[in-house]
DNA sequence: AGAAAAAATGAAATTTTATTTCATAATTAG
DNA sequence: CTAATTATGAAATAAAATTTCATTTTTTCT
């Protein structure tokens, strides 16, 4: 278990001194490992013994052993934290920032799903008699993309970006139909309405979308994909991502729930793509 | 870098009893992070002080930092591999699955990206009069989205996803304009023609793909992004994924260069998108 | 509100752990 | 076979962490 997590977590469960130590800690735990524990005490304003007491309050034998725990924390549970960028980063530091950014919002994104409605989705998918993908700006991408993906499966499947051409779909939707809208706010007027009319003309809604917005509560099904508020500052990062990334767990739940003929004839669609392609060499 | 590979490359570098510490790291290295410096050297039958100048040796500050190296390889054990989806995977697995893979090729992309290209293409980008973006399939939603991004920007930027629309595109392009060309594969013809049209019209060819493939050799700049090859096995997953963060990257490096005031306008294209949406009940 | 109990905290002492110093042993080169 | 070099460990020293205990702060109960 990450003890970064662990901190983030017991933080209300410490004393106020022990808080602080916290605090220092979780602003900057790669330092840490390299500080003794006169150095952390001093960092926090408060004395040794409460460095240590902190430490044995989550479970680690005393201070070194914290410090262990908190590399092998480093190392792999929380190595993707959320940096934002900054004014003066070179090329290098954003890069890498935005990237890191991105992993954390996978984690994120993985943790808040459950499996259940993953499943439940994918039994909705594979009986459907037509299904449709819905977005605006940037969730328009995804539903795009998840056309792409699901037309290779030979099912019939729409996407639209444009507000009128979603209104018409959703009124002509039908019972085995399956509407798949897609909104991280979950605040669009526009696509809200859409999927009430969906739902109204028998259609399953399924939305991803974050939880408890306004679209979320006209959906049949929600896919919840939470992403850390404010990767998005300016413009849609993050979310898309996850939201994509979801879209091909869905395609691939799609492909093992059609057995393995079908998949067969995901390969006679990639090979037919082949005659569009220069020869590799080798 | 992983400690523990060190020290198995590094063993015949290293004295006689500094190896005796060695092997013992290297048979258990997980009891080692909770050994004194004392009960290494009873274990290697050797003294402390040849634990220590074996530490040193391997470039860390001393035993306590040795083991906090230690730790992190231990750690670092499997960190976001490409696990492959099996037939009989739960939701639950293939889920994990496909968000890890996606991490892993994240990472591995990150690794692969130049700094330097990256911040040429980011000053061609800003001096640019203007940008289009040309990707078919799986990369026609990355130039959708990029230019879902750039648009923001209020620059003049295009983004086609037909053949035809990109050849006449590529044809009236002139001097001091930027195409990006997207392509996993780098082999796809009509794009690789599309691209040695726009140079040929004095434009400049930034090619989002792999090295070494038909693309990267008619474009001027080859912001090259690797992902496993077989992560994408039936359909493009982590592929588009990589390249969507490589856009958020050059977007990001885009609105720093243009500077602070740039940004206040960023945020009123946001907050102009507000009265579409339903409010926050906060 | 005020006293007693409980909990939190840090100074100092103690203990544990790691590092340095230096003399000796082993190895290598000439 | 000897001198030089390098490797090694015992002991001393230094550094770091922990414990003890007195003091302060907070909470609980009249």
């Amino acid at each position: 278990m990450n003890i970064l997590e662990k901190i983030a977590n017991e933080l209300d469960m410490l004393s106020k001194s022990e808080r602080k130590v916290a605090e220092v800690i979780l602003a900057s735990p790669s330092t840490v490992i390299h500080s003794s524990i006169a150095a952390l005490a001093k960092q926090a304003n408060i004395s040794e013994p409460t460095v240590n007491r902190f430490c044995r309050r989550l479970d680690t034998k005393g201070y070194p052993d914290f410090k262990l725990h908190l590399a092998q924390s480093l190392a792999n549970g929380t190595p993707y934290v959320n940096r934002h960028v900054d004014e003066n980063d070179s090329a290098e530091e954003y890069t890498a920032k935005i990237f890191e950014s991105t992993m954390a919002s996978l984690e994120l994104a993985r943790k808040s799903l459950d499996a259940n409605v993953i499943n439940r989705s994918v039994d909705l998918l594979t009986q459907a008699n037509k299904i449709s993908f819905f977005g605006l700006g940037a969730s328009a991408i995804v539903a795009h993309d998840a056309q792409n993906k699901f037309f290779r499966f030979n099912v019939p499947v729409v996407y639209f970006d444009d507000i009128l051409m979603q209104r018409m779909s959703a009124i002509n939707s039908q019972q085995g139909d399956v509407v798949i809208v897609i909104s991280h706010t979950g605040r669009t007027k526009s696509l809200v309405e859409v999927a009430s009319l969906a739902k109204e003309n028998d259609a399953t809604v399924i939305g991803i979308t974050t939880e408890g917005t306004p679209l979320a509560k006209e959906c049949n099904i929600v896919l919840s994909v939470d992403v850390s508020e404010d990767t998005d500052l300016y413009m849609p990062m993050s979310s898309r991502i996850a939201q994509l990334t979801l879209i091909d767990v869905l395609a691939t739940g799609f492909t093992l729930r059609r057995g393995s003929k079908f998949r067969d004839n995901l390969k006679k669609v990639k090979d037919s793509l082949r005659s569009s392609r220069f020869d590799r060499k080798e």
